[in-house]
RNA sequence: CCCGACGUGGUCUAGUCUGGCUAGGGCAGUGGACUGUAGAUCCACGUAUCGCCGGUUCAAAUCCGGCCGUCGGGACCA
């Protein structure tokens, strides 16, 4: 493969952008070994958007050569108190449940789990003089301005009150790059501000910018909050309108069995022949059609037209918006799809050890 | 450490001064009706140790005392 065809593994769809696609270059052409992650607070269940998406993109950095890891983020998920804020609890969900969902969503998206790196927070920390050097370098070239805008990376609000604790977590995360001496860091659109922080930072400590991947967020099943979306806000809605496991019924867990995931899709919001933030349309485009083309076949009843198969993502949104396709025809296919689609993590955590992992999660409380 | 404001269902909040019907409302949520989906609309419904402890009283979210927490201000600064 050569660096053209690399560079467009790594722009490939669900990406949304590359900072900088130059800097990616010449990584590429200087045949350098790429060390990429991304990194994960451990928190509630794996959802469509943690999962798919992050496989998605994993399994095409395998092809392009790049050496993938994932950073499980358990002091994070400490400081910003998910699981009630208890460290043994998060530490046992993340080398249990969290490595299990992630790895096997990685299968899922034709990604190999066994090349991933798993790495977890405390194990890069201990003992490390020259992590916490990191975290004072960095925070010695950022105000306490700029870490509060920050904040949004952990999914709070700018304005939320949060406790100094907190404050500390966004120049950890950029010590966390520096640490593992990564050239290649890749999360959700939500996580840029870390990322740039990183690149911006890494000069004046006398480093190379990492290289940053984003990958767009998948919608929510819900009607957005503000309907309709005004676009010149829409940096900031984003946020209330992605994906969240905390709106069980804006979410699909990697794991969710056929009927919970057509019960799902057939509640989601989905105005008839809108194209716009229509999320079961995204959801379509994101995970089915991925380069734009996919055998999509849609069941239906004789009196509404029989059963059709679109082939490419345009075609599916033109008939869609002309209402030669219904709403719910449209759901029922995306659900069909979604179930063959999850269909190994589902089997995986259907085997009683894994099960048993699963069970325990969903009975610990889980906080936001 | 001192002064002040505040602490009511998931969330925002009314009620506290002038104690007293089943602590009211908005949003969110749930169920149903209507649409071949969802939403919108209409109908119905659930949920509160009124921060904690004690006191006064026939009766306390409401009055009194103490404590805890949040926010703001002040003091301390050899």
């Amino acid at each position: 493969m050569d660096t053209t065809e690399k560079i467009a593994m790594v722009k490939r769809p669900p990406t949304e952008e590359v900072l900088t696609t130059a800097d990616l270059k010449t990584f590429f052409d200087e045949g350098r070994h790429i060390r990429h992650y991304i990194g994960f607070e451990i928190s509630g269940l794996i959802h469509l958007g943690t999962g798919l998406m992050t496989g998605a993109k994993i399994a095409d950095f395998q092809k392009a050569g790049i050496d993938c890891s994932v950073f499980l983020a358990d002091w994070h998920a400490w400081i910003n108190n998910k699981f009630g804020g208890d460290m043994e609890t998060i530490q046992r969900v993340a080398v249990g449940y969290f490595k299990e969902g992630l790895a096997v969503s990685i299968a899922a998206m034709g990604g190999d789990p066994d090349k991933v790196r798993f790495v977890m927070g405390s194990e890069l920390y201990r003992d490390s003089e020259s992590y916490w050097t990191n975290v004072i370098n960095i925070s010695k070239n950022l105000t306490l301005a700029r870490v509060r805008k920050s904040i949004t990376i952990m999914g709070r609000q700018q304005a939320e009150d949060v406790n100094f604790a907190q404050l500390i977590y966004p120049p950890m995360q950029v010590a966390d790059i520096f640490e593992q001496d990564l050239s290649l860091v890749h999360s959700g659109m939500d996580q840029r501000k870390a990322h740039v922080i990183a690149r911006e930072v890494a000069p004046k400590l006398v480093r190379e910018k990492p290289v940053a991947v984003h990958h767009r967020l998948l919608l929510g099943l819900n009607q957005p909050p503000v309907w309709p979306v005004e676009k010149e806000k829409l940096r900031e809605l984003w946020s209330q309108m992605k994906m969240s496991k905390s709106i069980p019924k804006s979410a699909v867990f990697i794991h969710d069995s056929p009927e919970e995931i057509h019960d799902k899709l057939k509640q989601a919001f989905c105005p008839a022949q809108n194209t716009d933030f229509n999320p079961v349309l995204d959801w379509a485009k994101t995970i089915l059609f991925r380069d734009g083309e996919a055998e999509f076949v849609v069941h239906r009843p004789k009196k509404f037209g029989g059963d059709i198969t679109l082939y490419d993502y345009s075609s599916l949104e033109t008939a869609f918006a002309q209402g030669d396709l219904h709403p719910l025809d449209l759901k029922t296919a995306v659900a069909e799809r979604l179930v063959d689609l999850l269909a190994p993590a589902r089997d995986h955590f259907s085997k009683p050890k894994y099960a048993k992992m699963l069970e325990e999660l969903k009975e610990i409380k889980v906080t936001r």
